[in-house]
RNA sequence: GCGGAAGUGGCUCAGUUGGUAGAGCAUCACCUUGCCAAGGUGAGGGUCGCGGGUUCGAGUCCCGUCUUCCGCUCCA
């Protein structure tokens, strides 16, 4: 499908999303806020409909998962138990001389030096770069990957929050209820979709990484000899769903995480990375999270996690298989994905070839021209499409130009309203990708447009 | 945060040795055309990221700052 590729690709698309209001930079007036990005009118409607999608695939047509909606805010002592302060605000230390970082603890002795740090009595000065070899490192530094802010008027240690960095832990701390509310048995998965916020060191590549981002989670409760089999599933449900949406599988691939890289939850990890215009990045995680997260936070809450099988009379904390996907990583994705060039009688057309269901719009009606008749007619048919599907209206400039404007924006189907709508009431449906006309009767528009886009 | 590069109308850029901003595309209007970025005429839109300095005068020199991009940690 796609046949553009390459950096100067994403520079397109970037400009395009930016010209054609998909994506802005956030308070743009005062130069940007620094890696945070404000979704436009076309890239609300992309997103939400990627949320949707997602949302129809993980929770409406699965008969084992239920969703929910946590809050960002959350109990401070929530990320002590997920390991988030301790593993999110590690001291770094930087070398002076080759300018490398190094977390404290991954230094030879790291443990000792660690120790030393945290009784102020931490010296460097004898310990050698891992990098460079020289002794030149600096103080440790707090570098914490959480946004802290406080509740209530005073700033005190007590009424410290944090920002959730990851929207998981709302469905830990929910299981329970979520459990006997909805008289669940193992296995069962709890879904969520929200914001989370991490003061990334290094964002970059236009919305790839944000200080603010989107993700669409999904924590699968099972036991634990269920949990490789599960995760393995889940592997290939996941891809499937990005196939779906319109990422050829060619460009998407796993790449399992080895023991050291692994994030301090996981026991296994997998990512799912897309072939972006700037390299294969990872834009959707599975982990297998085992019980860690129930058990501490049993611990820590002092409640019992424990659930209890009525058919073999056993208590045991659930294990979790994790699916966590970028909702803004797969938008872009999938932008790259379906942006595509194509040599034409005037130079390029440039098309956004979206499946329909995450089209922003799926139809525009065109009037042949701006004639008062005809944009009447026009502005009657528009009227009548509106509320079966997201739409959209021009009538200005030449009747190509508009044709472009909309393939560039992936609009599936045009509805041309021509001189002969007049007197026949019909109407020309135009497809963006095979360009192919057909005669529609604007009494039978619709269920003929439905039909066209396909299933939802 | 550190090193490197850059920051001029919506987009892509030009702007010579400092003299108060241009182009193409895009947008809008009118005329023409009437099914795939046609043509013509015209219009709107920028105090050149922001702040300060040097100068009679700065987009053009200096300092600071912010942002973006490329690397270093990380991960959705």
């Amino acid at each position: 499908m796609a046949v553009a590729a390459g950096p100067d690709v994403f520079e397109k698309l970037v400009s395009l999303a930016k010209r054609r209001g998909f994506v802005f930079p956030s308070s743009d007036i005062y130069g940007g806020a620094g890696a945070t990005w404000d979704f436009g009118p076309l890239g609300v409607e992309l997103k939400n409909n990627v949320k949707q999608a997602w949302w129809r695939a993980m929770v409406q047509e699965r008969d084992d998962v239920v969703g929910i909606d946590g809050a960002i805010l959350m109990h401070p002592r929530v990320w002590e138990a997920s390991g988030h302060v301790e593993n999110f605000t590690d001291p770094l230390v930087e070398c002076r001389n080759c300018r490398r970082r190094f977390r404290l603890d991954e230094l030879p002795d790291g443990d000792a030096l660690t120790t030393a740090w945290r009784s102020n009595a931490l010296d460097l000065a004898a310990v050698a770069c891992p990098a460079c070899a020289e002794k030149k490192l600096a103080d440790p530094r707090r570098f914490n990957l959480m946004f802290k802010t406080f509740v209530g008027p005073v700033e005190d240690t007590a009424s410290v929050a944090w920002l959730r960095p990851e929207t998981a832990q709302s469905i830990f701390v929910d299981f329970e209820a979520v459990q006997q509310v909805t008289r669940r048995r193992l296995p069962f998965g709890i879904a969520q979709i929200g914001k989370a916020f991490r003061n990334e060191i290094t964002p970059g590549n236009f919305i790839f990484r944000s200080r603010e981002f989107e993700q669409m989670e999904m924590q699968y409760f099972s036991r634990a000899a269920d949990a490789s089999r599960l995760y393995e599933e889940w592997k290939r449900t996941r891809l499937a769903w990005h196939v779906a949406q319109g990422v050829p599988e060619a460009k998407l691939r796993f790449r399992d995480h080895a023991a050291d890289e692994r994030a301090h939850y996981a026991a296994a990890a997998t990512d799912i990375e897309f072939e972006f215009p700037f390299g294969w990045k990872e834009f959707e995680g599975i982990h297998y999270r085992t019980d860690y997260d129930l058990r501490r936070h049993a611990e820590f809450s002092g409640k019992d996690l424990a659930y209890f099988d009525d058919l073999t009379n056993e208590r045991f904390i659930p294990h979790v298989v994790e699916t966590s996907v970028g909702a803004d990583r797969a938008t872009l994705a999938i932008l790259c994905a379906a942006y595509d060039e194509e040599p034409d009688k005037e130079g390029i057309r440039t098309v956004l070839r979206l499946r329909p269901h995450l089209a922003p719009y799926k139809v525009a009606v065109l009037p042949l021209s701006k004639k008062p008749e005809l944009s009447a007619l026009a502005r009657e048919v528009w009227a009548a499409v509106r509320p079966h599907f997201m739409s959209t209206y021009d009538e200005t400039q030449a009747i190509g130009r508009r044709y472009r404007r909309q393939d560039e924006i992936g609009t599936p189907l045009a509805v041309t309203v021509d001189f002969d709508s007049l007197a026949d009431r019909a109407v020309t449906v135009r497809d963006r990708d095979s360009m192919a006309q057909v005669r529609v009767p604007i009494a039978e528009l619709v269920p003929a447009l439905r039909e066209r886009l396909g299933a939802p």
